[in-house]
DNA sequence: ATAATTCCTATAAATTCATGTTGATATCGG
DNA sequence: CCGATATCAACATGAATTTATAGGAATTAT
């Protein structure tokens, strides 16, 4: 299977989570991770560890002690997909050889080569051209249509 | 990461050899795994559990027994890579809730989902543009270019 | 018969996924 | 300062999945 990580699929939530309580008034209330863990139904431990590459690459800041916990590193809107896939999985590419041409000595005459280059350009083209408030919104749009068809 | 898996990789190689060897007048040279190891460098016993599935969906055909082997069951242009990655993986999808719904309770709220879902309808739609012969004649034109050059 | 080759099943090795443990460090409110 | 709250860090563990190898049975051409 073509297969995203539940580390991508898991950090793209948990973001979006914070994105959805990003107060861009103040910008300063910060959201714990049992919350998150409650919300996205995953352990906290496991957001422990998925969080760690988000901070590394400044998507999110943590405000440590009691109070504390994590907000976006930048607004929603400045924030694109394609960044969080590239903290949390290192490079996006569907194999290794397309990132690191030095994985495979055939790279030359390899007939396979192109196809997943050509793919993997068409896919982080799609994940770059969407920012956290796009992904909100689509969520909040498709939330109301739902509430419409159900009345 | 965003991966495909080996199976997939090596099975549109093994693929792609067979298309290599076709032989479009009579169609009945089959090509053994021992050759097609040594080519791609893949084992063969991983090369026999690999061409189970592309056999059930018949994509190849078998001959057992001495001077056996294997066939593409189609012409090379008449073979998608779609088809040959949606036998090997099962499905193409990026996540498993694309394709079976009742994977995940929460599809109907889930903010993610549509994002996913775009994706795989994108990648799916490179890879069934894609027949074995158009990914030969790519290969084919990419060496050419590379002797050229060599010169 | 013999050699070549697919077919079938088991299993080893490696990696990913997820939780648990322990404890240190930082911060807030009283 | 004290105690509660959270992040931070380093492991450890076990289940599940993917990746790869192995042994031998079944089939067929010569």
């Amino acid at each position: 299977m073509i297969r995203l990580s539940t580390k991508g699929r898991y950090g793209t939530r948990l973001m979006l989570n914070l994105a959805q309580h990003y107060d861009n008034g103040n910008g300063h209330k910060a959201v714990i991770l049992k919350n998150i863990s409650d919300d996205e139904r995953i352990s906290i431990r496991y957001l422990e560890q998925i969080i760690i590459p988000l901070k590394i690459n400044r998507l999110v800041k943590s405000i440590r002690g009691a109070g504390g916990g994590y907000i976006l590193a930048r607004k929603p809107e400045d924030i694109r997909l394609s960044e969080i896939l590239h903290a949390l999985e290192g490079n996006c590419c569907l194999v290794e050889c397309v990132e690191d041409e030095s994985f495979c000595e055939f790279i030359e005459t390899c007939p396979t080569f192109p196809i997943w280059k050509n793919a993997t350009e068409i896919l982080k083209g799609y994940f770059d051209s969407l920012t956290l408030k796009d992904i909100v919104g689509m969520a909040e749009k498709k939330s109301k249509q739902g509430k419409t068809k159900a009345r």
